[in-house]
DNA sequence: GTGAATGTTAACAG
DNA sequence: CCTGTTAACATTCA
């Protein structure tokens, strides 16, 4: 369930938390629970895929991974990997990674390279591509200090819309053609936001999942590009490969 | 029942 | 030592 635009749905739907305070902590993570009694949650971040919960002394990340949630006042059937109390209501983190954080926030993340994040600069982002030349563009969507919150559906649909193929060399990219990577990924984001919060997520999906290019009209291929063992789609006459 | 899926990292092999 | 592969963590859906 997770890449960047789903993180920040979850931080909407516990901003009611935020002031509240931690009666109870537990869950079967291995982090330390104990201290987060009598804490109030001080405000939610996200940083690409990670959840950010601030509290005075520390910050909980919680990443979801592939198959993770987080619910409130909803008791599964399985163990939290982390769960909180807030007096009569309970928030679950169900087959989440958890890590507490001790650090200025600030110092650990870059929050240029966050795509739904307002600090999201394309001139940063330009720059630390261009540190990859020998990359494949398919690969480095994938790097979270680069492409942060990018995940798999994103990185399809992307190259797409920007008609690049995932095996074009970074290197080889011409320069207006990456400024529009660029400002689709950016663009792509917020359609993925609004499209996932009014259900239409998947209806909207071009080439992820998608049998056929809605531009040619021939079969997408279907493969694990690179390195990453991730499938990719892509229409091998509209997306140039450079 | 099987396999694949919006993910990442630690352990291992060469 | 560096690099690439595999295992591990589970859940949900088709």
């Amino acid at each position: 369930m997770p890449e960047g635009p789903s993180l920040v749905i979850l931080k909407e739907q516990l901003q009611p938390f935020v002031g509240r305070t931690v009666t109870a902590a537990g869950g079967y993570a291995k982090v330390s629970k104990q201290w987060l009694k009598g804490q109030p949650l001080q405000e939610i971040r996200t940083w690409g895929k990670h959840l950010l919960l601030c509290f005075p002394k520390a910050t909980i990340r919680i990443h979801l991974m592939l198959f993770g949630s987080v619910k409130i006042n909803e008791k599964k059937k399985v163990n939290a990997s982390i769960w909180f109390r807030f007096g009569k209501d309970t928030v679950y983190g169900y087959v989440v990674q958890v890590k507490m954080i001790t650090e200025p926030l600030d110092d650990i993340y870059d929050w240029r390279t966050d795509i739904m994040s307002r600090s999201w600069s394309a001139k940063r982002v330009r720059s630390l591509v261009q540190e990859y030349p020998e990359l494949w563009i398919g690969d480095l969507l994938l790097d979270q200090q680069v492409f942060t919150g990018v995940g798999n559906i994103i990185r399809n649909e992307v190259l797409f819309r920007a008609k690049l193929h995932p095996l074009s060399r970074v290197k080889d990219i011409p320069a207006k053609v990456m400024d529009t990577l660029l400002k689709e990924v950016k663009a792509y984001g917020k359609d993925f936001l609004l499209q996932k919060k009014n259900g239409t997520l998947s209806k909207n999906w071009q080439a992820y999942e998608q049998d056929t290019c809605p531009r040619d009209h021939i079969p997408f291929k279907k493969a694990m590009t690179g390195k990453t063992k991730r499938h990719t789609y892509y229409c091998n006459r509209c997306q140039e490969r450079y």
